[in-house]
DNA sequence: CGATTTTGTTAAGAAAAACTGATCGCGCTA
DNA sequence: TAGCGCGATCAGTTTTTCTTAACAAAATCG
């Protein structure tokens, strides 16, 4: 058997308006339109729901169908409603990754301006390292990840097709140049004049994340021959804070809150690297997730898009 | 716009069986029709269902829907199912009035086969005056009532056809004897012959409302003009097993508890009340009612029918 | 690496369902 | 008893749903 929500609509219709006339004109439709709606309805369930040749009232088995068929015109309004507000994106939830840098410096702002036009959307925002942000992209775990720029490999280019073996689609919003970090006291800072890689070398060296970014230059050794090594950021501005040593750091990456640190651009190497949203080859944003994606692209993009 | 049920139950089949065709056979369908049908589903919702071009691979917005629908066919489901027991009379709830003789003496049998044939159909059987029983089913607060026949003023015959002015359809089931009753030491009951009318004459007399079914006999006067009156049978029956005079009753009204009364046959005038089922005309019984009435005509009707 | 199988899409037409407009018969009212 | 308002009914049309068949893309196989 084969129950329709239309049929249910208009039996409600008839019970309300008492009478398939005004019924009829409330649904649109023609008063022999739901006549033999209802009448099929009649059939499917092997009983009358109206007293036949009385106007149009209810039968003792219709009048205990009513609130349950009720019941469920209501779910189903409901249901409608829901799933246009998921489809418009005006409800539901995202998941978003991001380096700290990106989270701390970049997003407040964008999750600010998302909240006021998507008040209903959940944001999970969580931060992680660059590689830990990848991963959770390819588990699925995260809709959208902010992060650097994919490495080369991941994309083999294959006559004139670009073939994607991970499947992470990399949009490019800005370049962030990578300089030197150290306390404002250290001696580099006093040098007045733009730094080259070999002024670090008779310094002590703090190792942190970001110094695989340096990769294929003549910095990249040196860094990995430090003195120290940390993984937290936080340990990283306190031993610098101390006077502990330099390191090297994208600017962004650099906290506001240490006012004691400074950043010294590096005049050779000059390097950079490209912050952007990653997001799934082979999977569609949802709404929100598009939404969001659009927004970031918008607030975050400089002037001249780079890529 | 206008979700069909159709399509989410679709929807939720190739989301299930990972793959159109398994769902479209599943549905008994061309896995054509299924292709359409989600396409349409798609319209409606402005959102893309399932990964396109990657087996059947839900989308987010597709993984964000899928419980909701679900939870939705469900409801489908057991709406369903709710209604073709409420059809089928298997469920629901139907309400019986009755005078008390019938309720006592003559339903417990019907009750107990009703229930082992209907257990999940509640019965409200509520006994009263048999004026009151017949209130109760013209105001529609019960179904079904079991009392005496109707008054014949509310046939109103009519050329060949029958006009009811009240509505209540009566169909008779039993003959039942007006006899007197007292105590067994009583004098009546020691005459050893059947009663005459005028026997009654010399003993005090006690009024209950089943006088009323003598009307237009010579017992009427005499019982209206009786020493005592109640109401309420209980006490009718403690005053005859205190031997404070006799009355007259329907031999079905006679309890078999009380083991001093004696009910005794009255000879002239030969009276009887035809009790049977009582309906209203202008409405459908129910289908559990319907039930109850047929079980009701074939457990109580004397073999060779009355009326 | 081409052939084959599997999978979803598309198009054209058939079948089924839903709808319309006209008409009917019934009960009620005047 | 005519007139009105109601729901039922019927024939014909429109809309929706479905099937068949051809097709394209991807996965699988030999």
């Amino acid at each position: 058997m084969n129950l329709k929500l239309q049929q249910l609509y208009h039996f409600v219709l008839v019970s309300e308006e008492k009478g398939f006339r005004n019924a009829a004109s409330r649904a649109n439709r023609s008063q022999a339109a739901i006549s033999s709606s209802i009448k099929e309805l009649e059939n499917s369930l092997g009983q009358t729901l109206f007293e036949h040749g009385n106007k149009a009232k209810l039968t003792p088995f219709g009048q205990a169908c009513l609130p349950k068929i009720q019941a469920m015109l209501t779910q189903a309004d409901r249901l409608e409603t829901d799933l246009l507000a998921l489809a418009r994106g005006e409800t539901g939830r995202i998941r978003v990754a991001s380096i700290p840098s990106v989270a701390s410096r970049l997003l407040p702002t964008v999750l600010a301006e998302f909240s006021t036009h998507y008040p209903e959307v959940e944001v999970e925002l969580e931060d992680d390292t660059a590689e830990r942000v990848e991963a959770r992209l390819l588990q699925g775990e995260v809709d959208i990840a902010l992060g650097n720029q994919v490495r080369e490999s991941n994309q083999v280019k294959e006559g004139t097709q670009v073939k994607e073996n991970s499947q992470i689609i990399f949009k490019p919003l800005r370049h962030d140049p990578i300089g030197v970090v150290c306390n404002k006291q250290h001696a580099l800072a006093q040098l007045h004049r733009p730094i080259h890689w070999r002024d670090l070398k008779q310094h002590n060296r703090i190792y942190n994340g970001t110094v695989r970014l340096l990769r294929n230059t003549p910095l990249h050794a040196l860094m990995e021959d430090a003195r120290y090594r940390v993984s937290n950021m936080m340990s990283l501005y306190s031993m610098l804070e101390q006077g502990l040593g330099v390191t090297t750091l994208p600017q962004l990456a650099t906290s506001a809150a240490h006012s004691d640190l400074i950043w010294l651009p590096l005049k050779s190497p000059k390097l950079e690297r490209t912050i952007g949203i990653q997001r799934l080859a082979d999977r569609t944003l949802s709404p929100q997730a598009q939404a969001f994606y659009e927004l970031c692209s918008s607030m975050l993009a400089k002037t001249s898009p780079c890529g």
